[in-house]
DNA sequence: GCAATCTACTCACTGAGTGACTAGTCAATA
DNA sequence: TATTGACTAGTCACTCAGTGAGTAGATTGC
């Protein structure tokens, strides 16, 4: 039995491998190739990492792996997503991200991705809820700043430069869907 | 003896643990609490992680740790720098972090706290170092995202953010000092 | 008098990520 | 023809990151 509620984070690289599965089953080492082609400025991840991935992955039966004795060639796992990850990974690609940079810059972009090779649709949605979500954030950040102490020098620093990237990032977002681009 | 080469990134929580041991000798629970008071806003560790820390900083001897046994209050752990931990941790302190925005908010932001705290002038070193390295980052982002194909979709529009992010910080490096704020 | 909160720490766990290693295929080349 | 080096494919053992549950005594509030 997998444990209660340990799940992976929503920023793991489990969604982006699970989401090419779901586009095409493959092996290993082609996931990883298609991952670093296609999302190599968005994840860089070890080839070990991916199997590392995939054999979780496996264990929570969102994928299974079929082993191919290909004559002539070593052997490999096939693998493809089960209905239980089609599931997992819709509600992953519906679910607006954190609002930090690297959510933003990882999550966000790969779920746009995602949405995107779906139906061109649907990717505004995406990019729609994401504003209201982190316009949220912002203020709840701004109020946050508001009732710090002006002694916490760090802390408010800190905080600031969080807004301040908040906003950048804000600023972003409507006009970044490359088919306006 | 400890593994060859692999060390915590300079991104680790063990490093503002350090330096706040080496300001002043406590034990696991206090040292918890003033992370939190003084830099709560640039690290969010639980109180085991704190303690999981401790541990590994002193098997590596860092830090040493010795059990007193107050009367009346539950025993405790009081742990402080070894000479092999100041000098860890002023390597860190002097070396100019990433040029991720994580890494500024988080280590940059660190790094200024400890060298305000030691001594002013430092702390503008700090910056100035952080500023160059950051913009010859920045340059070859720049350079990359000219040699990306058009045709490399999300990987062009995780660069451009990336370097929007980064130009963002650029602003803000010079006049973050909270001498001069 | 006893419940809630604070102090202080331990344990067992999942998950992130790396580097060394194994081992076969295939093309170029000395 | 033998060998070298790149590519394909995956395993293993490890460290580090981080959480949540649990233990247990001390103090405060009502």
């Amino acid at each position: 039995m997998p444990s209660k509620h340990t799940y992976a984070s929503a920023l793991s690289p489990e969604y982006p491998l699970l989401g090419l599965l779901i586009q095409q089953p493959a092996h290993g080492y082609r996931l990883h190739q298609r991952l670093t082609t296609d999302l190599g400025q968005i994840w860089r991840i070890s080839l070990s990492q991916v199997y590392n991935i995939l054999k979780r992955l496996e264990t929570h039966e969102f994928i299974i792996g079929r082993t191919q004795e290909h004559v002539g060639t070593p052997a490999r796992r096939h693998f493809e997503a089960t209905p239980k990850g089609v599931k997992r990974f819709d509600e992953w690609l519906f679910t607006p991200s954190g609002s930090s940079v690297r959510a933003i810059r990882v999550e966000f972009l790969t779920r746009l991705y995602f949405a995107m090779a779906k139906n061109k649709e649907q990717s505004s949605r995406i990019i729609d809820e994401q504003v209201r979500e982190s316009s949220k954030r912002l203020e709840i950040m701004k109020g946050a700043l508001d009732l710090l102490p002006l002694d916490q020098t760090f802390n408010r620093i800190a905080l600031e430069l969080r807004v301040r990237q908040l906003e950048s990032i804000l600023d972003w977002l409507p006009q970044c869907s490359p088919t306006l681009g």
